[in-house]
RNA sequence: UGGGCUAUCGCCAAGCGGUAAGGCACAGGACUUUGACUCCUGCAUUCGCUGGUUCGAAUCCAGCUAGUCCAG
């Protein structure tokens, strides 16, 4: 019987991931990573961490809590501080995939001898003929997380099972319910779970030693001052909503200059760009991609996005250069940028860089 | 201190005697394992002030106040 360690959040997803290992006959282990304290005593956690443990508890399997604390803060919290001091609007969820669950699911279960991680992502894990493993998009798209898992490595993705890739929410829920399990109805999380009142400005403000947010001014494409802003780490490109400035018409931010500390406001018409350049590449169903090679993909260039047809080029050696086959609205620095085949699995990603020059 | 013009929500702006459009901004919500975008809802019992005409005025009249242009 194989042995398996199912991430535990507290959540219905994760709780029918572990239901279903073990109506399988998987030997399971639950277990939640403690990867922050919030400011306010971390009752949440607290709450979250009961859950699990009832849940496991319920199903009849043990259950433990692994502090990361200190690896979330080093791969998670840091990064993402730093990203946004410098502009970019990064994707904390992906960093913490592969850096702290996994690398701790796995390191965990390596102490317990188990052959397998589990989690409640939808999506799921496929073996390709070329020995290669990949996330397949979930058959319910409008929850599917393969974009939150591009970043996962080959060892990672060959020891971890994902039951919830051909599930709709509701049939999750619908499992959850018929099984017993007391958080069938719970709401979906949301928002950044280290930042759970949304405001991630305040945050950053609150956690960044020796930095302090600096008004700047808006301006336009030509340069010309329009306004005050209230520090670059408030803004994201295309951003519309909290400039605070008025037009008569939407403006939005089409880009942020940390150097300046300036950030330019355009019209929507001005947001859209066919080429854009990634780096900090990861590639899951293939090897690499080499110069001179075209290979065509659908890029999602953001969690919510169909994603968009367009051909992957080699720009540098850190670097891809990719063309769309129609323009992409307000391409994000620090966001990632995850190729699909046709198939619908995960070729690879990168981050979204401001420009390779 | 002569003449003209204008004063409507935070900003812009319809309205022209019949009982306050719209846009932007803002707020709340939906959506969402990131930030955005998007969508929905809300947002002037009141039209610079004071009187007058009228069944009825933001809309007409008078005065005042403020801004603006021209002339000085």
């Amino acid at each position: 019987m194989s042995k398996v360690v199912v991430g535990m959040s507290g959540g219905v997803d994760s709780a029918v991931c572990a239901y279903l290992l073990k109506e399988e006959g998987y030997d399971c282990l639950g277990l939640t990573l403690r990867s922050w304290e919030s400011s306010d005593g971390e009752e949440s956690r607290c709450c979250e961490i009961d859950d699990a443990k009832s849940i496991a508890d319920h199903l009849g399997f043990p259950f433990h809590t692994f502090n990361c604390i200190s690896e979330f803060d080093e791969k998670v919290t840091k990064p993402f501080i730093c990203d946004y001091i410098n502009g970019m609007t990064p994707n904390p969820c992906i960093e913490c995939n592969r850096y702290v669950k996994w690398e701790r699911m796995l390191y965990f279960a390596n102490i317990r001898q188990a052959d397998f991680v589990a989690t409640g992502h939808y999506a799921t894990v496929v073996k390709l003929d070329n020995g290669r493993y990949t996330v397949k998009k979930a058959d319910y798209a409008q929850k599917d997380q393969t974009y939150m898992l591009y970043k996962l490595s080959q060892e990672q993705l060959s020891r971890t099972l994902m039951p919830l890739g051909k599930y709709s929410k509701d049939e999750v829920r619908e499992i959850a319910r018929k099984a017993g399990i007391i958080v069938a109805e719970k709401p979906d999380s949301q928002e950044i779970c280290f930042v759970p009142d949304g405001d991630y400005a305040g945050y950053i403000e609150k956690n960044a030693s020796d930095f302090t947010s600096v008004e700047g001014n808006f301006v336009d494409e030509e340069g010309n001052i329009l306004g005050k802003h209230r520090g670059i780490i408030h803004y994201t490109i295309g951003q519309r909503k909290g400039l605070g400035i008025v037009f008569g018409h939407p403006m939005f931010v089409k880009e942020i200059k940390p150097e300046t500390n300036e950030v330019v406001l355009s019209e929507d018409e001005a947001l859209y760009n066919d080429e854009i350049f990634v780096n900090d590449l990861n590639f899951l169903s293939i090897e690499d991609i080499k110069m001179g090679e075209e290979i065509p993909a659908k890029v999602k260039i953001r969690y919510r996005h169909d994603g968009e047809n367009a051909i992957l080029m080699r720009f540098d050696e850190n670097t891809l250069r990719i063309v769309f086959e129609k323009p992409v609205r307000a391409a994000t620095a620090g966001q990632s940028a995850v190729f699909y085949d046709e198939n619908e699995c995960v070729i690879g990603g990168g981050k979204i860089i401001r420009k390779p020059f």
